[in-house]
RNA sequence: GCCCCCGUAGCUCAGUGGAUAGAGCAAUGGAUUCCUAAUCCAUGUGCCGCAAGUUCGAUUCUCGCCGGGGGCACCA
C-alpha cells in the first residue's frame, strides 16, 4: 500500500514538473507514514514540506500542485487532502484494503517474507557460552535474540547461518579441569585447597564423582597435568553435551560449532599473526605484541601476544572473524553479552585492518535478565556457582513463554523475568494472549468446517471499523518484518503480535464470524484466517509455537 | 578521569525528524442461553531528566549538565 502511494506520488510530482507547476526532481523515495490520528488518514507524506525549501514555495502550494495531478488509476483513495502546515493525508477506501488477504491467502507461510536480502550470506553468532558450566538464563536470552534476527533473515531472503563459538583452549578450561580434578580428590578423602577462582557448582562435584566411576582405568597411573587435562576434556565434553541439549530443547539449531582450539590446530591464529607483522599492524612493546587498533577507532591499542608468548583470547578472536569472512560471508553479527561491548570497537578494528568495511561486522549487545519469583528477585552468582539455569527455567515455564518474554524487550534494555508471571496462564501473560488468537481462530475454522462454511475473498463486505484496523495491520507485517530483519531488532515481531491480537480480541468479542448470513460469514472466515496465518508466522519468526487448542 | 547504554504515565516499557506522545500492568465498575472468559467493555495519567543548538517541525539529531547502569587487564 505504502508502495503504491509512492508511486502515486512520484507520478504526479512528474507530471506536475511537466505541466511547469513545479520545477525540481525528486530526489529519493517520499516519505509515507501512518499517521497517529485517525482524523489525519490512513496515510500522510510529509512531501511537500520536505521540498519547500528547494521550491522556493509554500509547502501548501506544492501539495495543491502534487493533488491536482495525482491519478488514482486502481481508485484506491476515498480522498485526498492537505492538512496541517502542508501535510497530505490519504484516505484509503475500504474496499482497497481486501486486497491484503489475496496475498496472505496466496502466500500463506510466506506471507512476509521477501527477497529484501537477495540471497547475501550472512553469519550469526550467538551463544558461545564457554563450555565450563551449564547455561543460564542470560544465555537463554541470547539465544532467543540470535536465533531470532537469524529467522528474520532467513525469511527476508538472506542466506543464514548460525554459528556457535567454542571456547574450549585456553585458561579456564584448565580450570575447569583442575576444579574436576580436586573435587574427585576431595571424594577420595584428600584433603584439597579448594581455589576461589575454580569452578564452584554443584555440577562440578556431579562431574567428579561420574569421573572417577566411569574412568578409574585411564586415570590410574597419570600424572596430575595428564589427569587433570583428562578431566578438561571429559568435563568439557560432557558440559558442551548439555549446552547443545539445553539449546536443542530450546529450538534453536546451529549450522556449525566452531572449536577455539582448531584455530591454533589449524595454525591459523599464528599465520593471522604473522601477517599482521609483515603488513605492520602489529609492534613489539614491552615484549608483547600489540595490534594497532588506535588506527582504526578505539581508544587504545590492544595485546595479542603476552609478555610470557602467549596469544591472548583478542588474538584468537582475530583469527576467528578473518577465517569468518574467508568463507564467504558478506556480513557478520555477533550477539554478545553486553559486559562484553568493549570489545567491539578492537574486534571492528581487526575486522577493517584485514580489509572489510567495518559496517560488514556488527555486534549486537544484550543485556543481563534479572530473574524474579513474584516480583522478587533470584539470587544468582556465577562465581558461587548459584545460578537458576536454563534448563531449569524451561522445566518450569516452558519454551515458549521463554522465548516469547526474552522478546518483550529491546536488546539492549534490562529485561525483568518473573518466572510466577511466566507460568501463569492468564492475561498477564503475553504469549498466552498471542497464542490464544491462534487458538481461537482454529476453533472457528472447525465450526465453519462443520457448517460447510469456505472462506470468500471475492466480496468485500467487510467494513466494521474493527475489521478495517485489523486488515490495515495485517498490511503492515511485510514491512515489520523487514525492519526488524534490518535493524536486527526480533522484539518489533513480538509487538507487532501483541497489537494484532489487541485488535482481534476486540473484534472477536463485538462481532460473530459464523452467522446467518453466507457471504459475511465468508468473507470473515478470510480475515480471521489470514489473521491466523499472520500470526502463526509472526510466532515462527520468533521461535514460538502456534497451538490449535489451548 | 575516559568510553558506551539508559532516563517517556504510579509500575514495566514501545516509539531510528512530523500534527493533540502510546501500550500493558496496577485501580474501580461491568459483560458469557451464542465461534474457547487464557477474552472483552467503561473510567485517567505526562515540564518525554534539565538547559541550549540544528530544523518549517525535536521524545527522536548535536552539544553541555544532572541521575542510574556497564566497560576501561599482557582475564576469559
Amino acid at each position: 500500500m505504502k508502495e503504491t502511494l509512492s508511486a502515486l506520488l512520484r507520478n504526479a510530482w512528474k507530471k506536475a514538473v511537466s505541466a511547469q507547476h513545479l520545477s525540481s526532481a525528486l530526489n529519493g523515495e517520499p516519505l509515507i507514514e501512518e499517521p497517529k490520528q485517525e482524523a489525519h488518514g490512513d496515510f500522510s507524506t510529509n512531501l511537500a514540506l520536505v521540498m519547500a525549501r528547494e521550491e522556493k514555495k509554500p509547502p501548501k502550494k506544492i501539495a495543491a500542485a502534487i493533488l491536482d495531478h495525482l491519478d488514482d488509476p486502481a481508485d484506491i483513495l476515498a480522498k485526498a487532502e492537505i492538512a496541517g502546515a502542508g501535510f497530505i493525508n490519504f484516505f484509503i477506501r475500504p474496499k482497497a484494503w481486501h486486497a491484503v488477504l489475496h496475498d496472505i491467502h496466496d502466500r500463506d507461510d510466506r506471507f512476509g517474507s521477501s527477497d529484501f536480502g537477495a540471497g547475501e550470506r550472512v553469519m550469526v553468532e550467538f551463544v558461545s557460552a564457554n563450555p565450563t558450566g551449564p547455561l543460564h538464563v542470560g544465555h537463554g536470552r541470547g539465544a532467543a535474540l540470535g536465533d531470532g534476527i537469524a529467522r528474520l533473515l532467513a525469511f527476508t531472503g538472506y542466506d543464514v547461518q548460525r554459528e556457535y563459538y567454542i571456547n574450549d583452549s585456553g585458561r579456564q578450561i584448565r580450570t575447569l579441569g583442575l576444579s574436576v580434578f580436586l573435587r574427585m580428590e576431595e571424594e577420595d578423602g584428600r584433603a584439597v585447597d579448594f581455589p576461589e577462582d575454580a569452578y564452584q557448582g554443584q555440577y562440578i562435584r556431579d562431574l567428579a564423582s561420574r569421573l572417577r566411576k566411569e574412568k578409574s582405568e585411564a586415570l590410574a597411573g597419570l600424572s596430575r597435568d595428564a589427569a587433570v587435562a583428562l578431566c578438561a576434556r571429559f568435563a568439557a565434553g560432557e558440559i558442551l553435551g548439555g549446552i547443545k541439549a539445553d539449546l536443542a530443547r530450546f529450538g534453536v539449531g546451529y549450522d556449525r560449532w566452531f572449536s577455539e582450539q582448531s584455530l591454533y590446530d589449524s595454525g591459523l591464529v599464528d599465520k593471522t599473526l604473522a601477517e599482521m607483522k609483515a603488513r605492520g599492524l602489529v609492534y613489539a612493546r614491552d615484549g608483547a605484541w600489540w595490534f594497532k587498533s588506535t588506527d582504526y577507532g578505539d581508544e587504545k591499542d590492544r595485546v595479542v601476544v603476552r609478555q610470557n608468548g602467549q596469544n591472548t583470547y583478542f588474538a584468537a578472536d582475530i583469527a576467528y572473524h578473518r577465517n569468518k569472512f574467508s568463507r564467504g560471508f558478506a556480513r557478520v553479527i555477533d550477539v554478545w553479552g553486553a559486559d562484553h561491548h568493549g570489545y567491539v570497537d578492537r574486534v571492528a578494528a581487526s575486522v577493517e585492518a584485514l580489509g572489510r568495511p567495518r559496517e560488514d561486522f556488527r555486534a549486537v549487545l544484550v543485556t543481563l535478565v534479572n530473574l524474579l519469583r513474584g516480583g522478587v528477585p533470584v539470587a544468582m552468582s556465577t562465581r558461587s556457582g548459584e545460578f537458576v539455569t536454563l534448563a531449569e527455567v524451561l522445566d518450569e515455564v516452558g519454551t515458549d513463554a521463554a522465548r516469547f518474554i526474552f522478546l518483550t524487550r529491546h536488546h539492549e534494555s534490562p529485561l525483568d523475568f518473573d518466572l510466577d508471571l511466566a507460568k501463569q496462564k492468564s492475561n498477564d501473560n503475553p504469549v498466552y494472549y498471542v497464542q490464544y488468537v491462534h487458538a481461537r481462530i482454529c476453533s472457528i475454522e472447525r465450526k465453519a468446517a462443520e457448517q460447510g462454511i469456505a472462506p470468500i475473498l471475492s466480496q468485500p463486505v467487510l467494513t466494521e471499523p474493527e475489521e478495517l484496523k485489523l486488515l490495515k495491520k495485517l498490511t503492515q507485517f511485510p514491512e515489520t518484518v523487514t525492519l526488524a530483519a534490518k535493524m536486527s531488532e526480533p522484539h518489533r515481531i513480538t509487538f507487532y503480535l501483541l497489537e494484532l491480537a489487541s485488535l482481534f480480541h476486540p473484534y472477536y468479542n463485538r462481532h460473530r464470524v459464523i452467522s446467518e448470513d453466507a457471504v459475511l460469514s465468508g468473507a470473515r472466515l478470510a480475515l480471521v484466517l489470514a489473521v491466523r496465518r499472520v500470526i502463526r508466522n509472526g510466532l515462527s519468526l520468533i521461535g514460538v509455537s502456534a497451538p490449535e487448542t489451548m
